[in-house]
DNA sequence: CTAGGGTTAG
C-alpha cells in the first residue's frame, strides 16, 4: 500500500510514453489497482485496453472478489466467456471464491462441473477454492471429495481442510491433519485455523495442546495467533487464560482489544469489558465497528441502557462510524429485553435504513420473552416478508402461540411449514469428556450409555421437583397432555448433555456444556436446580453468551 | 521474457 502513490506515478509515465494500450502493461496496471483496493481504477484501465486476454480478465475479476463485490465478479466472468476468452485455473479460483461468499451455491456447483470437464478440479488452486466453498455451505462430503482428488496437496490445502473440519465441529478429522501434515509443515495460518476450530468446539484440552505447539514452533509472538488464542480461551470458557495471553502481548491491535472485550462481554462481565474499552480509547487505539458490536452487546447482556445509548451515539460523533444493522440489532435487543417493547419498535421505525430480518428477529425474541403476541405477530410478518422461508421465525411464532394455548394457530403454522418443506435448524448440545466430543440432539438415544443417561435424568427430575422446580411447558410445541409435555422437556439436548456429564465426570470438576442455539428457558431453570442438588458448577455456552450456573444462581441473572 | 490464485484472528 505504501507503494501505491509510486504506482500512480508510474501509471502517468506509462500514459506519457504511450504504452497504456500495451496488453502486458495494462494487465499489470489492472492488477496493481485491484491489489490496492482501488478496483474502480482497475475497471477504467481495463476499459481502455484494446485487447483482453485471460490475465486482464482474471486480474479484474479477482479485484472485484477482493473488494467483496461478488455479483460483479460473476457478471464479469460471464462477460469473459461471452468474449470468447477461455478461463484458466486462476480465473476459476477467483470466481469460486466469489461463489463461496454467496448465500446460494448453485453457480458454484455449475462452475465445479466446468472445472471437472476441463480437468482443472484436481489442481491445487482450483481444488482449494472448492474445498472452502463446500465447507462454507456445510456440504462436508463434497469438501472432503474435493480434498481427496487433489493431485498434490500443499499447505493451503491442509489449512483449508483443517479449518473446514474444525468449523463443522468434526474435531477428529480436523486435528488429525495437524499430526499428519505430511512434510508440508505448518504455518501461522494452520495454527490460527486450529485455534478457531478448538474455539468453535469449545475443546480447551485441544486448545491448550495447540497453544503448547505454537510456543514450541516459534509462533508465540505472532499477532494473529495471539488474537486467536484470546478468542479460543474466551470461547472455551476460560477468561483468566484469555486475559493472561492479552497481558503478555507486547503489541496489540484493534482486533486484540476487540477480542478481549468481546470475551468479557460474552461471560457477562460488562464492567470489565467497558473498563478495557475505556483503557483502549485512553491509549489511542481507534475502535472500529466490530469493537462497538462487542461494547453494545456487553451492555445488552446486563441491561445497561444508558451506557449503551452513550456508546451508540458516540460511535458516530466521536469516531465517525455509522451504525450498521448489527448495532441497531444490539440496541433493539437491549430495549426489548428490558421490556421496553414500544421504545424498541419506535427505534426500529427511526432507523435510517430499512430494518432487516436480523433486527426483527431480535425484536420477536423479546416479544416472546415478554409474552406480547400482538407485536410478535407483527415482527414475524416483517421477517417473513424479507425471508419467506426462514424456519426459525415459524418456530418462534409457533412458540408464541403455544405459550398462549392457541393450538389451532400452532397447527396451522406447522401445516404451512410442512407445505413449504421447511426444516428447522436442529438444536444440539455437546460436551467434551476425556478428550472426546459427545453430541446430543433432542430425545437422543444413540449414545452407548443412553439407558444410564435417561435413568439419571429421571432421578434428577424427581430431586429438583422436590426443591420446587416447576416445568415450564411454554417451551413445548405440541398440543399434548401436561405429563407428556414434561417428558418432551426432559429430552432437551442440554439436559441430556448435563446428565451425561454428571455420570461421567468426577465431582469438583465444573461441567461445560455447549449449545448451537440459545439455551431454552426451562432448561436454564432446571440446570439452576441441578446445580443445587448435585453441588456442581455448570457452565453453558449458548449461541449468544456464557451462563455460569452455581448454587442455583446464574451469572446472567436470568437476563439473556 | 514478465503477469493472474486459493487458507488465519473480532
Amino acid at each position: 500500500m505504501e507503494f501505491f502513490s509510486l504506482g500512480k506515478q508510474l501509471h502517468s509515465c506509462v500514459i506519457r510514453s504511450r504504452l497504456a494500450s500495451d496488453v502486458f502493461v495494462g494487465c499489470t496496471l489492472v492488477d496493481m489497482y485491484a491489489k490496492s483496493a482501488a478496483v474502480e481504477n482497475s475497471r477504467k484501465i481495463f476499459n481502455t485496453m484494446l485487447r483482453h486476454n485471460v490475465m486482464s480478465w482474471t486480474a479484474l475479476i479477482s479485484g472485484y472478489v477482493q473488494s467483496r463485490q461478488e455479483q460483479e465478479a460473476i457478471k464479469l466472468f460471464c462477460n469473459m466467456l461471452h468474449g470468447h476468452v477461455a478461463p484458466n485455473s486462476f480465473t476459476f479460483s477467483s470466481v469460486l471464491k466469489a461463489c463461496a461468499s454467496l448465500p446460494d451455491f448453485g453457480i458454484g456447483k455449475q462452475l465445479h462441473g466446468q472445472t471437472i470437464k476441463l480437468g482443472l478440479s484436481t489442481i491445487n488452486c482450483v481444488g482449494n477454492s472448492l474445498i472452502n466453498m463446500y465447507a462454507r455451505s456445510g456440504t462436508m462430503e463434497c469438501a472432503r471429495k474435493a480434498f481427496n482428488i487433489l493431485f498434490e496437496k500443499n499447505l493451503i490445502s491442509y489449512n483449508t481442510a483443517v479449518d473446514a473440519n474444525a468449523k463443522a465441529l468434526d474435531s477428529d478429522e480436523s486435528f488429525n491433519h495437524e499430526v499428519e501434515h505430511t512434510g508440508v509443515g505448518a504455518s501461522s495460518y494452520t495454527y490460527a485455523c486450529l485455534l478457531s476450530g478448538a474455539a468453535c468446539i469449545g475443546t480447551i484440552v485441544k486448545g491448550e495442546q495447540i497453544h503448547a505447539l505454537i510456543v514450541k514452533s516459534g509462533f508465540g509472538t505472532n499477532l494473529c495467533i495471539n488474537n486467536a488464542l484470546i478468542s479460543m480461551y474466551s470461547k472455551c470458557g476460560n477468561k483468566e487464560a484469555a486475559l493472561q495471553v492479552f497481558n503478555d502481548m507486547g503489541y496489540r491491535n484493534v482486533i486484540t482489544w476487540t477480542s478481549i472485550i468481546s470475551g468479557f462481554a460474552k461471560h457477562g462481565f460488562a464492567t470489565k469489558a467497558l473498563e478495557l474499552f475505556y483503557e483502549m480509547l485512553e491509549i489511542g487505539v481507534k475502535p472500529n465497528e466490530v469493537t462497538y458490536i462487542a461494547v453494545l452487546s456487553a451492555c445488552s447482556h446486563v441491561g445497561l441502557i444508558d451506557e449503551a445509548w452513550k456508546h451508540f451515539n458516540s460511535m458516530h460523533y466521536n469516531h465517525s462510524i455509522s451504525p450498521r444493522m448489527e448495532h441497531y440489532a444490539c440496541m433493539v435487543d437491549l430495549l426489548g429485553r428490558s421490556g421496553l417493547l414500544l421504545e424498541a419498535i419506535e427505534f426500529i421505525n427511526s432507523m435510517p435504513f430499512d430494518a432487516d430480518a436480523l433486527v426483527w428477529r431480535t425484536f420477536l425474541g423479546s416479544c416472546r420473552v415478554h409474552g406480547n403476541t400482538k407485536l410478535g405477530e407483527h415482527a414475524a410478518k416483517k421477517i417473513l416478508e424479507r425471508e419467506p422461508h426462514d424456519p426459525a421465525t415459524y418456530i418462534l411464532l409457533s412458540n408464541l402461540y403455544a405459550s398462549e394455548g392457541r393450538w389451532d394457530d400452532v397447527a396451522a403454522l406447522r401445516k404451512s411449514m410442512k407445505q413449504k418443506k421447511l426444516i428447522k435448524e436442529t438444536g444440539y448440545s455437546w460436551i467434551e469428556v476425556d478428550n472426546q466430543v459427545h453430541k446430543f440432539h433432542v430425545g437422543d438415544t444413540s449414545h452407548p450409555q443412553a439407558r444410564k443417561i435417561y435413568d439419571e435424568l429421571d432421578e434428577l427430575a424427581l430431586k429438583i421437583k422436590n426443591l420446587g422446580y416447576i416445568p415450564n411447558t411454554d417451551f413445548v410445541l405440541h398440543d399434548v397432555e401436561d405429563e407428556q409435555k414434561e417428558q418432551y422437556l426432559f429430552q432437551h439436548s442440554e439436559k441430556i448433555a448435563v446428565a451425561y456429564a454428571l455420570i461421567s465426570t468426577p465431582k469438583p470438576k465444573p461441567i461445560r456444556v455447549f449449545k448451537n442455539l440459545r439455551v431454552c428457558g426451562d432448561c436454564h431453570t432446571a440446570i439452576k436446580y441441578i446445580s443445587i442438588v448435585t453441588g456442581r458448577e455448570i457452565v453453558v455456552r449458548d449461541a449468544n453468551r456464557f451462563h455460569h450456573i452455581k448454587d442455583g444462581k446464574c451469572s446472567c441473572n436470568d437476563y439473556w
